[in-house]
RNA sequence: CGGAGUGUAGCGCAGCCCGGUAGCGCACUUGACUGGGGGUCAAGGGGUCGUAGGUUCGAAUCCUAUCACUCCGACCA
């Protein structure tokens, strides 16, 4: 059957193709795919560009973005190592409401400090309303509400959700949206010294999750504005096209990210890998101190480009205070709790990541966020052999825990050429006549351009098994 | 909010200055030929020209208002 590409096509339900729509396997031509060949006009810088060219992404409106399957694909690979490494470091994950209401925000005193970047929304009854632009009240309720003792602590709470902040100028594409999803955890601890503990595991606990995005993310002290101490990062990762100035140690680029094996209830090996991450020095151009800079050897020096996708911040009793969240301690005495808010910008990583990892014909995903794994590059729709090779290899790569997307349409080889090089999938094996007739299949690394060419036989096994 | 700019088919654009009932490329539909880096031919479908008002015999085009979006500045995951 000829079938052209076409996106629309994915919307008919096929009886007999139904097992294609779930699973790790997608055939193209049934896949939901608005790819463009032209950059879109707003578009002004190449995230942007590209997401809306992979059709990753359609804007609803300033600032705010409907996420398409591929985009979908890489919002949930992001999501997950971000879940994976709050949950590693002790983080419980919760669910709370986008829409709250105004109470809890008179009682912190931020209903009227907030600004016009709050959206404030009435209900039916005339109720004050508002969608959350954060969560430290809501969060603060739940816990003075059912957390009496100090032996319930240390506790971490977390939630991936979305947000609304009307923001002065969006811009950027999703990289400043409107409505965003932000993964935020909040800290609870009887004193400093606990809280800073809190602090040092969420700081851990970020320098992995970028690195699993294949991400050099450098921890930067920033403003902690009238609350002060000393105790707020952001991570910013470089990029030529990043938004601030950055400045920093180039040894920031070799240091050690901590494994796998950190033990992140030993305060004291987790205390001695911030030390270490903190000492070198690292500011944005708002905290750029001239004279500290001028001591590094000039070879030593890295002046570059950042984005921001991470922030934390200690901020102690700012809200347990006014909010009456208390716990009562060894002493017998109650105590207001040591707080701290975390936060990562998902949809944020995905332009960042984009913004970090391109070339002149688009995307290239680092594999663990990937969309797919592997597209699998029918070169000749229609040819038995190649189709039938094909059809083996999306089962068998499929069975081997791969996320296969088969380019089964019967567009020209350049085409899906430019397609596969776009949508940035790291490994394309590519299916054509003369390959098929030899019994052999080509890979290409989209990152390295490199190709190898190796019997239809040795593919499964050259991808091994996911783990 | 201040400054600059753009709204014409799904996307990218021309037409506007000089008013006469809308065009090009890509995409899409049908068929044929093709087949390793965005093919060729043929035949088609699709547009309240952002919106509202005004001037005019007649408005995409001129005037007024308004809305949306983008970029630059102060803010931020």
């Amino acid at each position: 059957m000829k079938r052209r590409h076409s996106f629309r096509m994915a919307c008919r339900f096929r009886r007999k193709d139904h097992r294609l729509f779930h699973g790790p396997q997608m055939r193209l031509s049934r896949y939901f795919l608005p790819i463009l060949k032209e950059n879109p006009r707003e578009a002004e810088i190449v995230s942007h560009r590209l997401m809306l060219r992979a059709g990753m992404i359609r804007q609803q409106g300033q600032g705010s973005f409907s996420m398409l399957p591929l985009g979908k694909r890489v919002l949930d690979k992001v999501c997950q190592i971000v879940r994976e490494e709050q949950n590693r470091a002790g983080a419980l994950e919760i669910l709370m409401p986008t829409i709250q209401s105004a109470e809890l925000w008179r009682e912190s005193g931020r209903y009227d400090d907030y600004g016009k970047e709050m959206l404030r929304i009435k209900d039916r009854q005339e109720r004050d309303m508002l969608y959350g632009p954060t969560n430290e009240e809501m969060v603060t309720d739940i816990f003075r509400t059912y957390v009496k003792s100090y032996k319930d602590l240390p506790l971490n709470l977390y939630h991936i959700q979305w947000k609304f902040r009307d923001e002065v100028r969006p811009r950027f594409g999703v990289m400043r949206g409107r409505e965003f999803l932000m993964k935020d955890a909040y800290s609870f601890d009887l004193d400093y010294e606990g809280a800073k503990a809190a602090y040092n595991r969420m700081f851990v606990s970020y320098l992995r999750t970028f690195t699993r995005m294949g991400l050099k993310a450098i921890p930067m002290r920033a403003d902690t504005g009238p609350i002060g101490g000393d105790l707020s990062h952001e991570f910013i990762i470089l990029a030529d096209t990043g938004e601030s100035q950055v400045f920093c140690d180039k040894q920031f680029l070799s240091l050690p990210v901590p494994g796998e094996a950190t033990d992140f209830t030993d305060d004291t090996e987790i205390g001695g890998i911030v030390q270490e991450w903190t000492t070198p020095y690292a500011a944005t151009d708002e905290m750029h101190d001239e004279a500290a800079w001028g001591k590094l050897p000039e070879g030593e020096r890295l002046s570059a480009r950042g984005i921001e996708v991470g922030h934390i911040f200690h901020f102690g009793e700012k809200y347990s205070k006014p909010m009456n969240a208390k716990v009562q301690g060894p002493d017998g005495k109650e105590h207001f709790v040591s707080m701290g808010s975390y936060g990562i910008g998902p949809t944020r990583l995905i332009a960042a990541i984009i913004e970090a990892s391109h070339d002149e014909n688009g995307i290239i995903w680092p594999e663990s966020v990937a969309p797919f794994d592997i597209g699998l590059i029918n070169m000749k729709v229609g040819d038995a052999d190649c189709d039938r090779i094909c059809d083996m290899l999306l089962d068998q790569l499929s069975a081997a825990g791969r996320d296969v997307l088969y380019d089964d349409t019967d567009q020209r080889p350049g085409g899906k050429f430019a397609t596969a090089d776009l949508i940035g999938l790291p490994w394309q094996v590519i299916i054509g006549p003369c390959g098929a007739a030899a019994g052999e299949a080509e890979i290409k690394n989209r990152k390295t351009g490199e190709r190898e060419t190796l019997p239809i036989s040795a593919v499964v096994a050259r991808f091994g098994a996911a783990e």
